[in-house]
Order: structure tokens, then C-alpha cells, then sequence
DNA sequence: GTGACGAGTGGCAGAGCCTGACAGATTGCA
DNA sequence: TGCAATCTGTCAGGCTCTGCCACTCGTCAC
């Protein structure tokens, strides 16, 4: 049986509580209205133990980015290799849509907190940078890429992860209500058939 | 006559300086391994008034940021009203790239730095981003962008957008030595037939 | 020319983020 | 129980950035 021990479970502890402190006390105050201190503070923990967890007090915001990341990578790497890369990639981004979804609550939270403050809109700007980066990667790494120019590549990559953001954007500011999937389908269709005008 | 008095001569001279003396040193030590105390010492300035002059260590790297918007901005306003929006954003962008062309070391040479520097990435990232939002404004006030549906709109500047920064990124890459605009050309000429595979 | 006004500056103090180093506590295992 | 690895707290310190106050120096009116 995968018994994790003691300390495992007791960090993962630590971790969750941190995050949950975070997010409660920058709903209520504002990212830059709480402090490092007193997000540990509220877990009985040091300051210094909470950059242990988390690289900078932003990332604690962003800390299920590489779950996130992780799934989109696995869809794309999961796709059949006679599929084209920019059908795969759809597929991908899709399910990450999907997750947004089933994760709204979550999702909106954060990005109120992210609009409530410009400092942190680059930080999202960077996690669909990073996102591009991994993807270009790994499409060049499963060879579906190999026939396609570097500037179409990229480029394809490049404004189907736009598609996602613009997409999320507009769902996030209705509130979550609308289809997130549907908007994204629609945005990625505009894309694959081009703009005009 | 317009005669700039002394004082604000003076003020240009000394933030030109701090601009110098702050991509001099960059370049030469890397990004974090300057001080602000460095840059503004080496102007005879002190740490204080650095900051009376830029709101970050890192603003200093996109002073210009705000020229190019502005022309950016300009071009796109001063289209003929009958242009539809697409085809007036797409002038609008290859007037920056062209910018981009005719400062091309300034604009290496900062790449070069950003690159280096993992917590730099997000800020050009996010100068797009910002881009993206006065544009969608701009059309919206000009009633460009009447006839489009919101999402058609938003995806529309931001993949031009991304066109412009992946052409960029390209031409960067390759040493500032191929075309970007005949790049960049390519790049929206994808987008508006569509991407395909 | 002289004096008043205001913009620009420097220095100081301080908050906050983040890191390295060391010592103590806790867990996992023999 | 005792050892080794891991996790934590504390301390010291550097850096970014801000508010505050006094001072200097252009600018402008008289």
C-alpha cells in the first residue's frame, strides 16, 4: 500500500493550509493589503517556512499552475500521433477549459484578486508564456510538429493559447455563468477558419 | 519659441542617464546583479530620486514602452474611418515592428537581458497585454469594431498582438538580422486565412 | 537685482520581500 | 533506543520601494 508517512502528509498539510490562509485573507484585504507574515501567522507557521512552500508570496496564488500545466501536457502527449498538432493542442485546451470549469469557484476568486491588482496581471500573462514554451516543446518532441515552418508553429501554439485566455477572460467577467467549453470552441473555430476584416 | 527651460533639461538629461547607466550595467551584470543603488550612483543621483523618475527597477528597462504604445496608437487612429478593424490594427503593427527595426540594438540588447532573467519575462508579456486592452479600446471608440461580436473582437487584437510578439521573438532570436516586417507580414497573413491542421 | 515660490533632490527611517546559515525539533528506520 | 534525514524557527542581512522633511536651485514677479 502507498502509505505516505507522517511528515509527507503533515507537509501537504502545511501546503493547503497556507494556500487556503492566502486566498482567504486576500479575498477579504487584498493581495498587497496582507503580508507574507501574516499569511503564515494564521498557520502557525514561521515566514521563513513559507518561502520553504512557495518561491515568492505571488506563487502561493498560482500554486495549482503546474497541476494545471501538467494535465494540459498529458492531453497533448495522449493525442494519436497521426493527429495534426493544432487539433491536438484544441483537445488540450479544451480539457484545461474543462477544469477551469469544474474548478469556478477557485478560478474566479483568483482572478478578481488578480484584476484588483495590476502587479499580478503579468503574472498571468507569464503562466500562458510558460504554457507556450512547454507545448512547442513537446509537440517538437512528438514529432507532429516536424512539418510545419517555426513561425507557423509557434504562431498556431501562440494564438490557441490566446484563445484560452480571451476566452476565460469573458467567461470569468460573466460571472462564470456562460459555457467556458463553448466560448473556447467558438474562439479556436475563428482561429482555424481566420479572421477577416 | 518653445524654450524647454533648464530645469526640465535638466530632468531629461538625468533620466536619459539613469537609462544608460542602467542598460549599461545590465548588460555587462545581468539584471539582478544591479542594485538601484548602482544605477542611480553612477549618475551622481541617489537611490531616492531613481525612483522619483521610474516607479521600479524594472520600468527602467521599458521607458520606452510608453512611446510605442502611444505610436501604436496613433497609427491606428489615424486610419480612414472605412478600414475595417483588423485590416487598421494590422498597419498599426507593422509600424511597431518597424520601430522595432530602426531602434534594432536598443531592442537586442533588451531582449538579451530579458531573456536572462526568468522574472523579466512576465513584463513583456504583460506590456502586450496592456497593448491589447488600449487597442480594444481605441476600436471601440472609433466604432470600428461596431458590426463584431465581443469575443471576435478581443480575439482578433489579441492574436495580432501575439503575431507582433512572436514574429519579434523570432527575429530576436536570429539576431535582429532577418525581416520583421516581411515576419510579422507572414504571421498575419496565417491568422487571416486561418490556421489549418 | 532681489525675494518669494515651487520643483527637484538627498537623507533618513521604515515596511516588506526574500535568502543564507545555523541550531533545534521531529520523523523514519535499524 | 539511537542514528540519519528532514523540517522548522530564529537570526542576520540585503534589496526594493515609500513617506517625510529639510535643503538647494531654477523660475518668475516686482
Amino acid at each position: 500500500m502507498a502509505t505516505v508517512g507522517l511528515r509527507e502528509r503533515k507537509k501537504e498539510k502545511t501546503r493547503q493550509a497556507l494556500i487556503r490562509s492566502a486566498s482567504r485573507q486576500f479575498a477579504k484585504k487584498g493581495f498587497e493589503g496582507v503580508t507574507v507574515e501574516d499569511i503564515a501567522g494564521a498557520c502557525d507557521v514561521s515566514p521563513r517556512t513559507f518561502f520553504r512552500y512557495f518561491g515568492s508570496k505571488e506563487d502561493v496564488l498560482f500554486a495549482d499552475a503546474d497541476a494545471q500545466r501538467a494535465h494540459l501536457m498529458d492531453v497533448l502527449a495522449a493525442q494519436a500521433p497521426d493527429v495534426p498538432p493544432i487539433r491536438a493542442l484544441r483537445a488540450a485546451v479544451l480539457e484545461v477549459a474543462a477544469d477551469y470549469e469544474s474548478q469556478r469557484e477557485a478560478i474566479l476568486l483568483r482572478h478578481r484578486i488578480v484584476m484588483a491588482t495590476p502587479s499580478l496581471t503579468s503574472r498571468v500573462a507569464e503562466r500562458h508564456h510558460c504554457w507556450e514554451s512547454a507545448v512547442i516543446a513537446e509537440l517538437r518532441r512528438s514529432g507532429r510538429g516536424a512539418g510545419m515552418p517555426e513561425l507557423t508553429l509557434r504562431l498556431s501554439v501562440a494564438a490557441t493559447t490566446t484563445a484560452l485566455r480571451v476566452a476565460t477572460e469573458l467567461w470569468v467577467e460573466g460571472d462564470g455563468e456562460g459555457d467556458l467549453r463553448a466560448l473556447l470552441a467558438s474562439a479556436l473555430d475563428t482561429l482555424r477558419t481566420g479572421l477577416d476584416g
